[in-house]
RNA sequence: GCCGGAGUGGCGGAACUGGCAGACGCACCAGACUCAAAAUCUGGCGGGGCUCAACACCCCGUGCGGGUUCGAAUCCCGCCUCCGGCACCA
């Protein structure tokens, strides 16, 4: 009697060895070719639940197949542990972020262990630790002496109930990702990297990224929002101002009726300051500003307005146009300021209509004829430029061009590109950060720390119960410094840096974890840069991998790297549900590995979570699916174990030269196997990659019911594909493979051994099933030896009953011949 | 509105560039083993028709409506629904 599969101490026992081994150890070599597999880092969080577990066993499997096959690869797993996600969970369990992030750290460390995952621990890398931030500060110098850091006024968003500010990309709908509050846009000084600067290359470099899905570069590329258009400056009537608006379609110039200003515009109060227009206009604009971001840019938000009293003058035709301030013009997008062409824009029209402004059309669509009081709706289609003096009767399309010309000409205006990206605000006014390496001296002004002062260390008794002001700003031993430049007194900047800067250049840090002299070490970097593979949540497809896309850029542009892109290829692992909803917390519907562990084994997890469903797709948990995932990994038990061969010598010997039916058919589907599977590796086709072990094994339970057990070739046969087996499951369900693999007398572990490799001669078919259609209807199937002529095919077909029922009396009016696979009769 | 993705049995999902739809697994049904149950093993399992029944055979079937093709889950056109992203973007 077999023993019985004793998951724990089965697997307790592999990690143990794996760990005493230092199996996951890697240096550089250059015997081997390298390969970069990492997952995306985990902020410390109390449990870990299956939905977040897919994503590192995903990688885990992948990283244990790319060794198998003999690359050197780097797997690192670090901690995002500083920064607001953290302080905020840290308030939540009244704990300090410190003692959180150790408690986290330890039980996730934990998890991972039990989960079998083959993590180099040597390379762990936390980011709370004045190692790690000290680098990001000098990282933020850096761009600070490139022109790429600075401090200044910016509309930005704020979070009223993380009391800070927070990035563009950490609003979603008009709310703060993390606490889902409403944010509001007020005016602070913060500080800002010029991300803008690199929006062009950004932009182009993203078809550098073959291995990204489509949908994240999409993402990307509209996230980026780059227009092209046409830029010009307006004169203001009676005061000493101009106004420049950016436009899409100047072509549409002549069709101005109307100027419009984003409540927040600075023109507004020097346009109606001292006129009766003042104070109207300020409260309109301090009603509209009121509205929040959501009503602000809903289309539903009706669009209301104002005069200034005030005109400008039209560039081309000299014209007084009204200068209107509107709801609708945002001041984050473009100049803050349009021109409207309410005959041309529907925005422009419905306000035309309201306020009963006046509604010129320049351009006329083939076969109608637009009569501003007349129509319903703005036309925004190509046609015939009329109206528009010298360039009417023409195609507007070729009339922009001209209007263009004309207009850098006379130097009214210029082509321009405007995007709709805008620089990344890092700072923030909270603790659990990395304080901002910069000084203010009454006399030097604002004077970076000297790189050898590195780290700025941020103080642990510091009071950071929420307050709207940073809190660093209490301390009066951090505040108080010498100036670096003059010596005299100065103070600290208070506010800390945001998550996302130090997320933006850790798998930089991987290669060389405990490099003191520099960020990294670049011959490493060199060595093991880009990464090959990175798998993450689609949620980071705007946020976090732009924000690394621009570091390595700028240290591209630095010196530091020789390389433009970080990420060579990018996996969007799917989100897991349970019971309809997304598996979290605070629904109630998760899965703990630690419980799956306890009852079913890791292995059987493992398996579950990648047979479940395409990686990169959504996917429903079920409990009953991992019972189904648990009984094939005791048929594998029993198939190995009950029928356990151990040989002196090879195996190869005892494997038969030709061999019976039987053996030539179990030998075919073991070597296809192999391949199948190989193949689905590859592509991280892990579901369809089990189902073919699942077949191997029900194949091999077949030959094994019907085997001579004194037949030496049976038996070789069955060894080949039992341990084929074993190894193609071994990145999946790494614990039970090893111990299957040692019980067979086999050396441990399948980590180090080589990944098999398919005999194509032995996977070839013998014979292949012709399908017969009639019609395009299946109506038969003959089987043949492989590479038969398909016309022999056709007259054997012509001779079977069920065919010549159909044929007979008809005409066969065309034959389709498919070599080894089908023939299609077409009768009439 | 724009940009992605998806829609296939009771369920999760297969079907690589058009070629036997439903692999593999779950659930379910029947049988074997058992005093019994669990576990395990064997078989069945899209819908309908024909048939006493089985084998066989026939028809229908991949969100809906068209089309291309000898042949469509797959390609094209037009819709519907769901999910994700962006959105008064000038």
């Amino acid at each position: 009697m077999a023993d019985t599969y004793d998951f724990n101490s089965i697997e307790r026992k592999w990690q143990d060895y794996w760990q005493e081994r230092s199996l996951f150890h890697v240096e550089r070599r250059e015997d081997r070719p390298k390969f970069y597999y990492l997952d995306m880092y985990p902020y410390p969080s109390g449990e870990l639940h299956m939905g977040h577990v897919r994503n590192y066993i995903i990688g885990d499997a992948f990283a244990r197949y790319r060794t198998m096959q003999g690359f050197n690869v780097l797997h690192p797993m670090g901690w995002d542990s500083l920064g607001l996600p953290t302080e905020n969970a840290a308030i939540k369990y009244d704990m300090h972020p410190v003692e959180w992030t150790e408690q986290c750290v330890r039980n996730m460390k934990q998890q991972f262990a039990k989960l079998g995952i083959s993590y180099d621990w040597s390379r762990e890398i936390d980011t709370s630790s004045p190692e790690y931030y000290g680098w990001t500060q000098w990282l933020f110098l850096q761009l600070y002496k490139n022109d790429l850091a600075y401090r200044g006024p910016g509309l930005v968003n704020w979070c009223p109930d993380c009391q800070t500010v927070l990035a563009n990309e950490q609003v979603v709908s008009g709310c703060c990702e993390r606490c889902d509050a409403t944010v509001e846009r007020t005016d602070r000084e913060q500080w800002f990297f010029r991300i803008t600067d690199y929006a062009e290359k950004l932009l182009g470099d993203l078809e550098l990224l073959d291995g990204w899905p489509e949908r994240v570069v999409r993402m990307q590329e509209h996230w980026i929002g780059k227009s092209e258009g046409f830029s010009f400056t307006l004169q203001v009537e009676d005061h000493d101002a101009e106004m420049e608006v950016f436009t899409t379609r100047i072509d549409t110039v002549y069709g101005v009726t109307f100027m419009v200003l984003a409540p927040e515009h600075p023109l507004v109060e020097t346009l109606t300051e001292g006129t009766e227009f003042e104070e109207p206009v300020r409260e309109f604009c301090q009603r509209a500003m009121a509205e929040s971001v959501i009503e602000r840019t809903s289309e539903e938000t009706e669009k209301h307005g104002i005069f200034t009293g005030a005109y400008a003058t039209h560039p081309l035709t000299g014209e007084r146009v009204p200068i209107w301030v509107a709801n609708y013009v945002m001041m984050d997008y473009g100049t803050g300021a349009i021109m409207a062409v309410p005959a041309h824009d529907q925005r422009d029209f419905e306000f035309a209509r309201k306020y009963e402004i006046p509604i010129i059309p320049v351009i006329q669509p083939e076969g109608e004829e637009l009569v501003g009081e007349t129509m319903n709706e703005s036309y925004i289609g190509d046609g015939e430029q009329i109206n528009s003096g010298e360039f009417s009767g023409q195609p507007n399309r070729e009339a922009l061009e001209q209007i263009a010309d004309h207009m850098e000409a006379e130097d009214i205006g210029r082509r321009d590109v405007n995007y709709r990206l805008r620089d990344w605000c890092i700072s923030r006014q909270r603790y659990w950060g990395a304080p901002i390496p910069v000084i203010y001296c009454e006399e030097c002004g604002t004077v970076p720390v000297p790189e050898e002062d590195l780290p700025v260390e941020l103080p642990e008794d510091v009071d950071f119960s929420v307050t709207g002001n940073a809190p660093l700003s209490q301390v009066a031993e951090f505040m108080n410094v010498e100036c670096p430049e003059c010596g005299g007194p100065a103070k600290r900047e208070a506010d800390t840096m945001d998550t996302f800067v130090y997320s933006a250049w850790y798998y930089l840090r991987f290669p060389s974890p405990h490099e003191d002299e520099a960020p990294f070490n670049k011959d490493d970097v060199e060595y093991w840069l880009p990464v090959d593979q990175y798998v993450g949540g689609i949620e980071h497809a705007t946020g976090h991998l732009m924000y690394s896309r621009f570091i390595t850029k700028v240290l591209h542009d630095l010196g530091w790297v020789s390389f433009r892109e970080p990420f060579a290829s990018l996996f969007t692992q799917g989100m897991v549900y349970k019971d309809g909803a997304k598996m979290s917390k605070s629904r109630g519907n998760v899965v703990s590995p630690d419980a799956l562990n306890e009852k079913y084994g890791t292995d059987t997890g493992r398996l579950y979570s990648l047979f479940v469903g395409p990686p990169d797709q959504d996917t429903e948990w079920s409990d009953e699916g991992v019972v189904g995932s648990h009984r094939f990994l005791w048929r594998v038990w029993r198939l190995a174990t009950e029928h356990m061969d151990a040989w002196d010598g090879q195996l190869a010997d005892l494997l038969p030269e030709d061999g019976t039916e039987a053996q030539r058919e179990m030998r075919r589907n073991t070597h296809q196997t192999i391949m199948k599977v190989s193949d689905d590796f590859e592509g991280m086709r892990f579901n369809t990659a089990i189902a073919a072990i699942m077949e191997l094994s029900n194949d091999l339970t077949d030959f094994v019911g019907s085997m001579d057990a004194d037949d030496a070739a049976d038996r070789a046969v069955f060894s080949e594909g039992v341990r084929a087996l074993v190894m193609l499951l071994s990145p999946i369900a790494p614990h039970i493979c090893d111990e299957l693999w040692a019980r067979m007398g086999e050396e441990p572990s399948l980590f180090e051994r080589d990944w098999p490799e398919a005999d194509e001669s032995l996977a070839e078919e013998e014979s292949i099933t012709i399908v017969v259609q009639i019609n395009g209807k299946v109506r038969d199937s003959i089987d043949v030896p492989a590479g038969t002529d398909m016309d022999d095919v056709v007259e054997m077909a012509l001779g079977r009953e069920k065919v010549a029922k159909y044929v007979e009396g008809n005409e066969i009016a065309k034959t389709i011949k498919v070599p080894d696979k089908l023939i299609n009769l077409v009768v009439k």
